[in-house]
DNA sequence: GCGGATGGTTACCGATCGGATACCAGTTAC
DNA sequence: GTAACTGGTATCCGATCGGTAACCATCCGC
């Protein structure tokens, strides 16, 4: 899941931050913990979680909730306006799925100045 | 069109930089002139509208044509490609429109830090 | 020959983004 | 007692974003 050649970083479609689209696809399938949301999102540090969600509750997207249990335990969930989202993002991954190739083509076919690719990190 | 208080300001969904969405906007209904596209698009500096011209072009979404006449012209259209991105724009916009009233309860109810308003430029 | 329009480029600047690192308080396992 | 896990926060850093201002060559109308 989100392997470091993920077509979100070539799509010129972004939800929020760098991390919000992915955060929310996360989320499709119920509440999950701070560190189980790490997991998939390899690589993630602590700040840019914690930033990424922080928004996203700021915007109604998720709620955070933290359990009054000996050892700490917090859990994040869509709101039905987060859910809401994930149509938006679904149509976005589709056409990045359709038109990848072309995206790819145009890139390379290009004179013009292009990022080089970022270094995957182990 | 796009005015400052444009809900793109607000929803969490950007298409590339922050002025490519409402260029390919512009550029829907036909190809366009450098300097036809600053008229709706209040206040963008040249700079900025060459940055995100080349950076749609770089990705094949818009062509540029520099036509051989004695004054200066180069218009600029979007390619099939880019035509094809107008239809995640469009959903975008209609989930911002449906979703805007929440947008901003959200935002109003939080306690967590935003971002003051941008000032509006004259 | 002077001003304005056209389609840019360049330099500068402050704000933001996003990663790395270090740290922290409470709990639990060894 | 000491290490690891929990969910963070604080600090530093370089890179990028996006705006302002200045400049520029070519052409046109007056």
């Amino acid at each position: 899941m989100f392997d470091p050649v993920c077509p979100s970083d070539l799509t010129p479609i972004r939800f929020g931050d760098k991390w919000a689209g992915m955060l929310l696809r996360c989320l499709e399938h119920g509440p999950r913990r701070f560190s189980e949301l790490r997991v998939p999102l390899r690589g993630i540090s602590a700040k840019a979680l914690t930033k990424s969600l922080r928004s996203l509750e700021r915007d109604g997207l998720v709620t955070r909730r933290a359990h009054a249990e000996p050892t700490r335990r917090v859990e994040y969930e869509l709101t039905a306006l987060g859910r809401s989202l994930l149509q938006p993002i679904a149509a976005a991954c589709a056409w990045a799925r359709e038109h990848w190739d072309e995206l790819l083509d145009a890139r390379e076919a290009s004179s013009l100045p292009t990022r080089p690719v970022q270094p995957v990190r182990g």
